[in-house]
DNA sequence: TACATACAC
DNA sequence: GATGGTGTATGTA
């Protein structure tokens, strides 16, 4: 993938286009097998979709001005943005190669060493448009596919056609219910793109185009984000290739070379050689094997894991300080490393990378560069084994960073990614020429944490996660769809047990309790409560009474909602397949380290910390745990013994079953001891293949006992406990505080009020409505009329409203009851009849 | 505070 | 036939 201009686009905005691209043009999540839609549709559904005059010729209303100085050679050290984007420069080789290649930074050590010959710059992603060759049934559009392609759809190195499994994914899923669920919310999705790329266009005629102001605005911002750039420090995100897999391999090496996966109904990681196949993290097993026939699936095991990266966290500790972002990946600090043994950050990370791998037998790949940012896209660069590096300079920086597919910062996930694209940015470099457009819409946009993106800063301090900065504790379990009361509460006590044996394990307790809930269509609902300002909890008990009120309280709103003839009469039970406990408001019990009897339940938790301090405390802790409990066993001490010897029961020694046993589970009535002990049992069965609690604080954080580790340095150790970070926010992420959606702005408010946008269907339709003649082309008139591909009926309105008709088809009741309201330009209509219907979905009958 | 979303791994 | 679990951040009400 030799790195090419931008297709993407330059090319859509260029000007000369493909011919049919109007300023706004149509798509449907379901995709109509039309002759107009050809190859130039971006793969955005969305019905409208901006598109920006051409930079040069002033075509519209506007003239835009030419955004920036046309880029000569590299840009003096301290230039002062904005500065043209690399993007729409010439094939920008040259410069990108730069990071690494001509500076000090590289040294001998910088060759990047990757097996696999990767491309030194971003490539964008091919934009082709999902394009059926023989299908006649509806298509699935561009963004629902790649949805369903989950987040490797993007990367592909060597695998097989794109397009080829992204169709065996889709006629894999096609019929279930997850895929229905995607699609629904595939279809949001457009609307909400749809409404947003209205209100730019209302807020551009408005302007008659004219962004000039508000280029103005971003310059400034620009300019004090400028500012804050560190080029000092060197930072290195070393990341293991294939973590899973690769600790698998080396226990097992009869598997190198095979095609085999980690996981089971789910798969969490895919060997290379499955990779090829187009098989990915985060596909479904059965979908994985459709694509990879022979592929083997290995169960999750994570003390392997957990060992492993212990021991390559304790080899870069050697290193600098460490920030541990997950078990295989983690931030370090080469700064005073380098400074010390006087070598280049090029050949410190291709020493750390040789030591992971001789001593571990783990190959990991690293990014270099001054920010935290930038070193995790660059790490991803040349994986697997390889590293890139990027010289401290804002030339080196902003150029690597312009170059890259908007998807590839870290932040921007797919819906952030339609979003962006809707509004025609695709690279890093389209947020600068955009950037007047993009202050329109800044706050629906996260305008700042996309300058932060474009001008390629990022965070410069690492420090280890602190233990008192963890904010939540959770355990959740997913099963068959079911609707069985009893069993809801049988799974509830397991998880509320699992959830307490966490926080004592990690000594925590907390003073709210969330319940969370999916129905059988993938909605998640959460309930949570805060028991009071002085109560600490963290035992079983409580969270089992507790999250069974919550559940309970939901139970009767449904029952509620049938009465008033919201929800279907038919319905039967509510219907559900994943459970879950959250612990939050924590309290770090370590910190204070209490012991105590837990007055609580059965007594068994004699080391809660959650119980208290003291004897006097422990007395108001037992006052105040006492009523939540009365309240919910008052029916009777029935209760309390039934769940004290399901929760604190012995049975331990469960192995991973693996979902499919499930079945074989299947209590006839409610209340059967038998039936019950052995759902229990399965349940228990299934945890196996997760870890007990989070990853990274279970396994990296810095209650984990390193010394004696190999490379654990004691001193080093207790300096991290008293060495205070300056910035001593730990943030998983690299930008900290702001997010795509953040509102915090540098230099801009947040937009009024009456700007925002609203998703209320009345509300788009005006806008659509007012743009229309401005901006707002209604739907290419189509070629025929619309026709439903199931029931046949016939459309005069858009494909999105067809597109959620068509999915009515899918919902199991008749079809249409719910009839879609399509009338002629209205996506703002079809808002209305697809929210009741997922309302409505949320408690099936079964 | 409560809830929903988006995101990462 | 069928698509995970843990955690953080943040917007909005």
């Amino acid at each position: 993938m030799a790195p090419s201009p931008s297709t993407s686009a330059a090319d859509l905005l260029a000007g000369s286009p493909p011919p049919p691209v109007p300023r706004l043009a149509s798509t449907s999540p379901v995709r109509l097998s039309r002759a107009s839609q050809s190859a130039s549709l971006p793969p955005s559904t969305s019905k409208f979709r901006y598109s920006a005059p051409p930079e040069d010729a002033s075509t519209t209303s506007v003239q835009r001005p030419k955004p920036s100085p046309p880029r000569s050679g590299p840009v003096k050290t301290s230039t002062l943005l904005p500065r043209p984007s690399p993007r729409a420069q010439e094939p920008q080789q040259a410069g990108v190669s730069s990071y690494g290649q001509s500076s000090a930074w590289k040294g001998k050590g910088k060759e990047v060493d990757s097996s696999v010959a990767a491309p030194a710059v971003a490539t964008v992603p091919q934009k082709r448009p999902f394009t059926s060759t023989k299908s006649t049934g509806p298509q699935p559009a561009e963004s629902l596919l790649r949805r369903l392609g989950g987040p490797s759809d993007q990367k592909a190195g060597l695998m097989r056609d794109k397009e080829e499994v992204r169709q065996i994914i889709y006629e894999a899923s096609k019929n279930s219910k997850y895929f229905i669920a995607q699609q629904e919310k595939d279809a949001q999705l457009t609307l909400r793109v749809d409404a947003l790329v209205a209100r730019l266009n209302r807020l551009l005629a408005e302007r008659g185009g004219n962004v000039k102001a508000e280029q103005a605005r971003v310059d400034e911002m620009i300019a004090e984000l400028e500012k804050t750039r560190v080029l000092t420090e060197t930072i290195v995100v070393v990341d293991a290739d294939a973590f899973y897999a690769s600790c698998h391999q080396r226990e097992d090496p009869s598997l190198v070379g095979t095609a085999f996966a980690v996981g089971g109904g789910v798969l969490t990681t895919a060997s290379y050689e499955a990779r090829k196949y187009g098989c990915s993290s985060a596909m479904a097993g059965f979908v994985a094997k459709k694509l990879c026939p022979h592929l083997k699936f290995i169960s999750l095991d994570f003390s392997l894991y957990s060992s492993c990266s212990k021991s390559i966290m304790a080899i870069l500790r050697q290193y600098g300080d460490i920030s541990p972002a997950s078990l295989d990946e983690a931030y370090c600090s080469l700064t005073d490393y380098c400074r010390r043994e006087k070598v280049t950050p090029a050949e410190a990370a291709e020493r750390m990378r040789a030591q992971v791998l001789a001593e571990t037998g783990l190959s990991v790949s690293a990014g270099v560069s001054p920010n935290a940012m930038l070193s995790k896209v660059a790490a991803d660069k040349n994986k697997p084994n390889g590293q890139c590096v990027i010289d401290p300079t804002p030339e080196a920086c902003m150029e690597f960073a312009g170059g890259l597919p908007i998807r590839n910062v870290p932040g921007i996930g797919r819906v952030s990614e339609r979003i962006l694209q809707a509004v025609g940015v695709h690279t890093v470099a389209d947020v600068y020429r955009l950037r007047g457009e993009l202050f329109l819409i800044r706050n629906e946009v996260g305008l700042s944490f996309l300058l932060r993106a474009y001008l390629g800063l990022g965070r410069t301090t690492i420090s280890h996660a602190d233990r008192s900065q963890r904010k939540g504790i959770s355990v959740e379990r997913t099963f068959h769809s079911e609707s069985n009361i009893a069993r809801f509460y049988k799974r509830l006590e397991n998880i509320a047990e699992a959830l307490a044996g966490d926080c004592e394990k990690s000594q925590y307790s907390g003073r709210t309790i969330t319940l969370k809930i999916k129905t059988h269509t993938y909605q998640s609902i959460s309930r949570a409560k805060t028991l009071g300002s002085a109560i600490y909890f963290s035992d079983a008990r409580t969270f089992y009474t507790e999250g069974k009120k919550l559940l309970d309280k939901e139970m009767a709103n449904r029952r509620q909602m049938i009465a008033r003839g919201q929800i279907p009469k038919g319905g039967k039970d509510f219907c559900l397949r994943l459970i879950g406990l959250r612990l939050s408001n924590l309290r770090d019990d370590k910190a204070t380290k209490d012991t105590g009897k837990l007055d609580g339940w059965a007594g068994t938790r004699s080391k809660s910390k959650a119980a208290t301090n003291s004897q006097g405390k422990s007395k108001v802790k037992k006052e105040e745990s006492a009523p939540p409990d009365e309240l919910a066993f008052e029916s009777g001490d029935l209760d309390e013994e039934h769940n004290r010897s399901d929760l604190f029961g012995d049975e331990d020694d469960h192995h991973s079953l693996g979902f499919d046993d499930e079945d074989d589970v299947k209590p006839t009535l409610d209340g059967d001891g038998d039936e019950l002990q052995q759902l229990n049992n399965f349940i228990r069965s299934s945890q196996g293949e997760h870890p007990s609690s989070d990853q990274l604080w279970a396994a990296v954080g810095d209650d984990v006992d390193l010394s004696g580790m190999e490379g654990f340095d004691e001193d080093s150790a207790d300096e991290e406990d008293d060495i205070k970070p300056i910035d001593t926010t730990h943030k998983p992420f690299w930008t900290a505080g702001e997010s795509l959606n953040s509102k915090k702005q540098t230099g801009a408010g947040p937009a009024p009020m009456k700007d925002r946008l609203s998703f209320e269907s009345k509300r788009v339709k005006e806008e659509m409505d007012e743009d229309a003649d401005f901006f707002i082309v209604e739907d290419e008139p189509v070629v025929g009329p619309l026709k439903c591909p199931v029931c046949e009926k016939s459309f005069a309105g858009s494909e999105v409203a067809l597109s959620a008709h068509v999915a009515s088809h899918f919902d199991d009741e008749e079809p249409v009851k719910k009839k879609v309201k399509v009338g002629s330009s209205s996506s703002a209509k079809s808002v209305k009849s697809v929210k009741p219907r997922s309302l409505k979905d949320m408690f099936a009958r079964r």
